[in-house]
DNA sequence: TGTACATCAGTGAACGCGCGTTCACTGATGTAC
DNA sequence: TGTACATCAGTGAACGCGCGTTCACTGATGTAC
């Protein structure tokens, strides 16, 4: 990270670029934002100037973008790993969502700056957009069995956006007075997507709640049914 | 907004503190981010020079901090207005959701500074904890109807993160494929998190989701009898 | 094998900007005597 | 009733900072002849 750095022999120029890259995303974590995080700062870290940034990336907004897509890329990575060890869809879903609450809670800046930023850097679009599809295809295993009704883009995108919930809000507002048992709440949370979504995709727009008094029994009944292995 | 200013009469300039706010929530707005808020742009949209904000605010950071402030207690007022409506424990439950949703797709910048910020400023966990203790309110009369089990604030957080993940997804990646019908979408998220969270409640910790094939038929059926007016 | 030259991977110094913040001052208003 | 004075609500000019970015230069490496 520090002393004189040897200069690259021609055609090995490549290298710097993959180190500034490295040296960029532990300087964002400790950094903490996006904006605290400086060229001057990644140059030095790097052992070299601050123009020889230049030299790779168009220039901070540019050095940021590909700082994402390497994060995507990651995220991207274990999701698929997750999904891959699990035959039951259901199981994988559900698999699928601890991964990505497992990611974001080992690595807060990185998603901060992933999905909670005002703007999305160029090109970030098609990562994302990359990493939906590969959620999309658990969910598309899910609707074929039947699990889940409806599109499988918008179902997927329904259940990211409960998880999302659940670890933006436990980066962004530690003072929330969050449960002991912050595992259990965990599967609570993807547990309540993956039902409460079932549910949801079961029923039509627009008909109001019924009143509270009517569904109890049937909540009760079909939770029993979820949880006792003589069911099946 | 310009113009020379009338000077305050003494005894009255906590007036110019009020305007300094209202100005501040507007450029904020404008601006996008509060990195991107100025406090000379502030003064001089207010039509005083920069040194008077440190009359009525010890620095940049207090300013936002006080208009977070007047954000919380405007979301605030409208979830206790959603709550008030409705008697059924469940449709108020609904009915917190979709003012949540709407007061955070209205002011997304404002709900960006509240709820996405990298550090919360000083105060704002008070007031975000007040917010909070009323969501509590409505969850708890929920559970003691029998809808939700187990403890009312950790229900209360768990619903929470369900809306806000689905807000704040829609305001930081716009260029996601989300539905064309957003309203059913949104529907659709509050409907996940009450009955998924009805659900979740009901499931004892650890036990392992099961095989997607036998639980179909009983989601079927409890759908059947949520939407199925004639069976209440 | 020697040498002139092009290329590549950087360096070093500087520019200009706009920001938050500070400090000494002003001038109208109210008040004590 | 007049006047000296304290207070209050601001002003105007300036400071220093650190940033992203630019520009002309360097010096080692490889290559053509």
């Amino acid at each position: 990270m520090d002393g004189r750095r040897v200069r690259a022999r021609p055609g090995e120029g490549a290298r710097l670029r993959e180190e500034i890259l490295r040296t960029a995303e532990a300087l964002l974590v400790e950094a903490g934002t996006e904006d605290a995080l400086t060229l001057r700062a990644v140059a030095r870290a790097a052992g070299v100037t601050t123009p020889s940034v230049y030299l790779h990336f168009a220039g901070k907004e540019a050095l940021v973008a590909a700082v994402c897509l390497r994060v995507w890329d990651e995220l991207d990575r274990r999701m698929e790993r997750a999904r891959a060890g699990e035959a039951d869809p259901l199981r994988a879903l559900g698999a699928c969502g601890h991964a990505y609450v497992r990611f974001a809670l080992d690595h807060p800046v990185q998603y901060r700056v992933l999905l909670m930023r005002p703007a999305e850097p160029e090109g970030a679009a098609i990562a994302s957009t990359a990493c939906f599809g590969h959620m999309t295809d658990t969910v598309t295993a899910c609707v074929e069995a039947g699990f889940l009704r409806g599109d499988p883009r918008t179902l997927a995108l329904g259940l990211w956006t409960a998880v999302h919930g659940c670890v933006s809000l436990l980066i962004t507002q530690p003072s929330l007075p969050w449960p002991d048992d912050l595992d259990g709440f965990i599967e609570d949370t993807v547990r309540m997507a993956g039902y409460g979504g079932a549910v949801a995709s079961r029923l039509p727009r627009g008909a109001p709640p019924p009143p509270v008094a009517g569904v109890v029994a049937d909540l009760d009944r079909l939770a029993d049914r979820l949880h006792r292995p003589r069911s099946w």
